[in-house]
DNA sequence: TTGTAAGCGTTATCAG
DNA sequence: CTGATAACGCTTACAA
C-alpha cells in the first residue's frame, strides 16, 4: 500500500521494476486516488487559491484560465477567493483559511502590494506568488517591465510630433500603475518635454474614470493632442468621452490604452496598447507557487515580455 | 462526538438546549469542520463544477460570479470545468468526476443541449442544472423568456419605422439563438412584414462573425435599415463594420443586440439591448442544484425577468 | 435523544 | 527498498 503510495507520489526509494509494476496495475485498474482520503491524511488540500479585490474582469478571466492550465496539469484544484475592502479583508482572508485551506495562494493586484494579506500570509507562513507586485524584492511570481513598455509607447506618440500628451493614472493602490506613471514622466523627460502637472489625472481603471479624466484633460485651456490611459478600459472611456464633445480619434486626438484585452480591438478605432501575456503570466506565477509549495525556498521572479500593438487609435497631431 | 456532528449538519434528533450548548461551544472553541474529513467519511465532495465550452468570456464570468455567491452562502466549492469539443468531451466529463467528483454540476449554454454531456450526467444519476436549456421540459435550473424578450424589442424596432431588418444568428448548438430567431420571425409575422432570408445570417458569438454578417447584409441590393444580432459582442462587429464603410450608427443603420455586456455600454454609439440577469441565474441555478443534490427530485425551473434597454443605436429609419 | 464503534482511502511512522 | 500499523477528522450504522 505504501509502496503504491510513493510511486504515485514520486517519492524515492522505490525500485524502478517495483516502481513500473505498479504503474502496469494502475493502468490496468484504471485506480485514480481518492482527493479527500489524499488531504485528510496528508494534511494538505490540493488546493490554490486566486487572491482578488477588485481587478477588472477582463484581467482576472484570463490569469484565471493561465491557473487553471498550471493546476489541472498537476492535479491541483483552483478556488476563487474575492475578498472584501478595507476592514473585510482580513477577515475574508482568514475565512479562506479556515474554510478551505488552501496550499498557497496567487496575488493579483491591487492586493499583491496589500499589507494586511501580506502580512497575514507570512504570519502563517502560507506559501504565495505574487503577480506584478510594487516591489518585487524577496518576491516570486511573476512581472513585466512595465515602466519600459510605456517608454516604448511613448516614444512612439513622440516620434508622431506629439508634445502635450495626457496621462489618466490608474488606482493608487495598485503598484502597476505607478510604474506606468513613472515610464510616462521618463519618456517625457528623455525627448526633453517639460512635465506638467495639469496633463495628469487620477483614474480608477473604469470605463467611466477614463471618460471623467479625459473631460478633465480636454477642457485645459491647452489641451493635449494624446492621451495614454493606463489600461484599456479607461481608454475606451477617452474616446467615448472625444466623441461626445466632437472630437474624432485619432483625427483630433490620439489616445493609448494598456493591457490589450478584448475591447481595446472591438472598440472602433481600435486602440494602440500594450499586450501583456496574462494568461500566460497566471500560469507562470503558479507554477512558481508549486516551487514554492514543494519546497520552501524555491520559486523565481519570473519577467515576461510585452508587445507593443499600434493600432488605429494614434497618428500625428492636427496641425493648427 | 456525533451530537456535535448533527448539530452541525442540521439533522434532527437533537433537543433543542443539547444543540444550543454545543453552538455556544462552537463559537467559543471557534471550530471549523474539516473539509477533507467530511467528504472523506460523508462520500460527498462538497464541490460543484461550472461545466461550459466556448460561451462568451462576459457571460461566463456573470455566471461564475453568482455560482460563487450560492457557493458561499451553502459551504460549498465552486470549481471551473472547461470542457473540449467534439470527440474530447467525454473525456472530459470523465475525466472531471474521476478526479474531483462534484456532487453536482451546473451546465450552460451551449452545453445545456449537449447529449454527450446529459447522457452521461443521467446515466452516472448526477444532479445537474441547465442555464438557459433549449428544451426545459424535465429540467431543474433558470431561464428567461427570451422570445418575448426578443418580440419586445423588434416591436420596438418596427414601431420606430424599420421594415427591412437583418438578424445575425448565434451558433446553432446554442439553445437560445434558436429562441431568439423565433422572436425575430414571429416579431416579423405580426407587423405582417413579410421574412426574407436574406435578411439572415449566421453568426457564431464571436465580434469577427458580427462584421462579417453585417458586411454580408450590407452588401444586399435592398441593405436592412436595422440588424437585430444575437448577441452584444456581434452588435459591436456590426457597428464596426458598418463605420468602416463610412455608415454612422444610428443614422444610417441601428443596432441591436441582447445580454447587456459591458461592452453594450462602453462602446460608441452605447446599444440598445436586452439585459438578462445573467448573474442572478448563476446564483439561482446553483440553489436549485442544492436543492436536488439534497434530495432527490426537489429543484425547479425557474423563470428570470428581461430588461429592455434603448439606448443610442436604435432611431427611426433615413428617409430616402 | 444521545453515544459507541467502525470505517472512509490515503499518508506517516517505523520495523523488517 | 518494502510493507505492516496507526493516524487523519469526520459520518454512518447501530446500540443504549
Amino acid at each position: 500500500m505504501k509502496t503504491v503510495s510513493r510511486v504515485l507520489n514520486n517519492e524515492p526509494n522505490v525500485r524502478e521494476e517495483t516502481r513500473n509494476r505498479v504503474m502496469r496495475t494502475v493502468e490496468q485498474l484504471k485506480y485514480k486516488p481518492n482527493l479527500s482520503a489524499r488531504s485528510l491524511a496528508g494534511q494538505r488540500s490540493y488546493i490554490v487559491a486566486l487572491v482578488y479585490n477588485n481587478p477588472s474582469r477582463n484581467y482576472l478571466m484570463e490569469i484565471q484560465g493561465g491557473m487553471l492550465e498550471a493546476c489541472r496539469a498537476h492535479h491541483y484544484n483552483l478556488i476563487l477567493a474575492p475578498v472584501g475592502s478595507g476592514k473585510r479583508t482580513a477577515d475574508d482572508i482568514k475565512g479562506l483559511f479556515e474554510n478551505f485551506g488552501p496550499d498557497g495562494v496567487v496575488l493579483i493586484p491591487p492586493l499583491t502590494d496589500d499589507n494586511v494579506v501580506l502580512s497575514y500570509l507570512e504570519e502563517h507562513e502560507v506559501p504565495f506568488a505574487c503577480i506584478a507586485p510594487r516591489n518585487p524584492r524577496d518576491r516570486i511570481g511573476v512581472m513585466m517591465e512595465e515602466t519600459a513598455a510605456v517608454l516604448e509607447l511613448m516614444a512612439g506618440l513622440i516620434e508622431l510630433g506629439h508634445r502635450r500628451i495626457g496621462h489618466i493614472k490608474g488606482p493608487r493602490a495598485h503598484g502597476a500603475c505607478q510604474w506606468r506613471y513613472a515610464g510616462y514622466r521618463e519618456a517625457l523627460r528623455k525627448a526633453g518635454i517639460a512635465y506638467d502637472a495639469d496633463l495628469v489625472t487620477q483614474g480608477e481603471f473604469s470605463f467611466e474614470s477614463g471618460m471623467s479624466g479625459a473631460n478633465v484633460l480636454l477642457d485645459l485651456t491647452q489641451p493635449p493632442t494624446a492621451i495614454f490611459a493606463a489600461n484599456d478600459d479607461m481608454a475606451a472611456g477617452v474616446i467615448r468621452a472625444a466623441g461626445e464633445r466632437g472630437l474624432a480619434v485619432p483625427r483630433d486626438l490620439s489616445v493609448c490604452g494598456f493591457d490589450d484585452t478584448p475591447i481595446a480591438r472591438h472598440i472602433y478605432p481600435a486602440l494602440t496598447t500594450v499586450r501583456q501575456p496574462t494568461s500566460e503570466m497566471g500560469r507562470l506565477a503558479t507554477l512558481e507557487l508549486f516551487d514554492r509549495i514543494r519546497t520552501p525556498d524555491a520559486g523565481r521572479m519570473v519577467h515576461v515580455e510585452h508587445t507593443l500593438l499600434f493600432r488605429e487609435s494614434t497618428r500625428p497631431p492636427k496641425k493648427r
